[in-house]
DNA sequence: TCATTAATCAACACGAAGTTTATTTTAGGA
DNA sequence: TCCTAAAATAAACTTCGTGTTGATTAATGA
């Protein structure tokens, strides 16, 4: 295993073996994947690979933390002051807006992570980071001792699962509409009963 | 591949080798797990399983289907009548509760595959049950021509992936509720707004 | 230009996959 | 109880991917 060093040998190496990963979990799944195919669909030496990576657990793991990295730089430019300003408008999060388009812009990676060929334990990942970053913001308005309709930690469950659903089903669909429109339905679908939302009622 | 006779010594090793899979995949999950591994927490010869099935795909794939066809089963229980029965009353619906009852049945199983140890293309199978099973029965209420909130696809996106999360959370935490209560749960979440769901408004 | 180091190449031992053949064990009817 | 069909075992075998090593070639940048 390499240290980081600025060789341009060395970036243009991970990179491609990166791509290939990618490439290659889009078509069998990561399962099927051997360090063979990730280093011929590469165009590289299978020695080359474990100059920079353990095994291919290591290699996904180490993009996966730099997608989350990403994740949470974007987390610390959150105002909680937009919460209070958006409460009642029909305007989305500018923080949820710039949530959608690091997805836009990782297309590729999200997209086979959190779906069908994808790793289970990175929905897992990305829940925790929906909890800390924007469930747990609300957490002050929660308060134990009263009647609440819907035990907290189970509409916890049920939000976070929802947003991710409708991330996974926006990259299926191949992204056909905009971060701002997106961003729009998370406000709405959460001020609104789904039936609401369907346009059902009131 | 043997066909499927009623000799005991079929079904006992068949078995065996379910119950195998199930507990290394808790452990290790899916990807780590030899048929070395799993024939010797069977305690059966290795030579053995490649009677039954092919590979360790084939054997998951066995069980992935029987689950299904037990949900299958449910589903064809489901009077659409129950909808408008149910539909401004505080109850849940018998058919979701006997899934949650059927969920409980197999919970070593769902719990896995739900997990993060499981295999994201079940979470999927499972999405398209719901779709079929659950959300399709909307369908005559949906007019394309009127204006809504948000999109149908979307929104059935949203629901659906919001079920699952609530059944996986369910899972997770050792079923602390009954399913009869999760059921309810079911009810009141689509009939509420999440704000509402929470408690904080009306 | 030259020292450094990344990438290549070939070889290696190891372990699991999947198959095959012979042998032992078991089930269940005569 | 005995007998036969078939399931399970045991042991070999080939194939393939893994992860490592040592020698060689190619690229980098001071």
């Amino acid at each position: 295993m390499s240290e980081n060093a600025n060789d341009p040998r060395i970036v243009r190496t991970m990179h491609m073996l990166r791509e290939a990963l990618l490439a290659l979990m889009e078509e069998q799944g990561f399962e099927r994947i051997t360090v063979k195919d990730i280093t011929s669909k590469a165009g590289l030496n299978r020695g080359t690979f474990y100059l920079h990576y353990a095994d291919k657990f290591d290699l996904l793991e180490r993009i996966t933390e730099e997608m989350m990295q990403g994740l949470r730089q974007i987390a610390q430019t959150f105002d909680p002051l937009d919460l209070v300003m958006h409460e009642s408008r029909d305007t989305p999060f500018p923080f949820t807006v710039r949530l959608f388009e690091y997805f836009g812009e990782h297309a590729r990676f999200f997209s086979v992570m959190l779906g069908p060929k994808g790793d289970p334990a990175f929905s897992v990942k990305f829940k925790e980071f929906m909890q800390v970053h924007l469930m747990d913001k609300f957490n002050e308005f929660h308060h134990s001792e009263d009647y609440v309709p819907v035990p907290w930690d189970y509409l916890m469950a049920y939000l976070i699962s929802a947003h991710l659903g409708i991330v996974q089903y926006w990259l299926e669909q191949g992204r056909d509409y905009t971060p701002w429109d997106m961003a729009l339905m998370f406000t709405r679908m959460t001020q609104l009963s789904p039936i609401q939302s369907a346009g059902l009622k009131k």
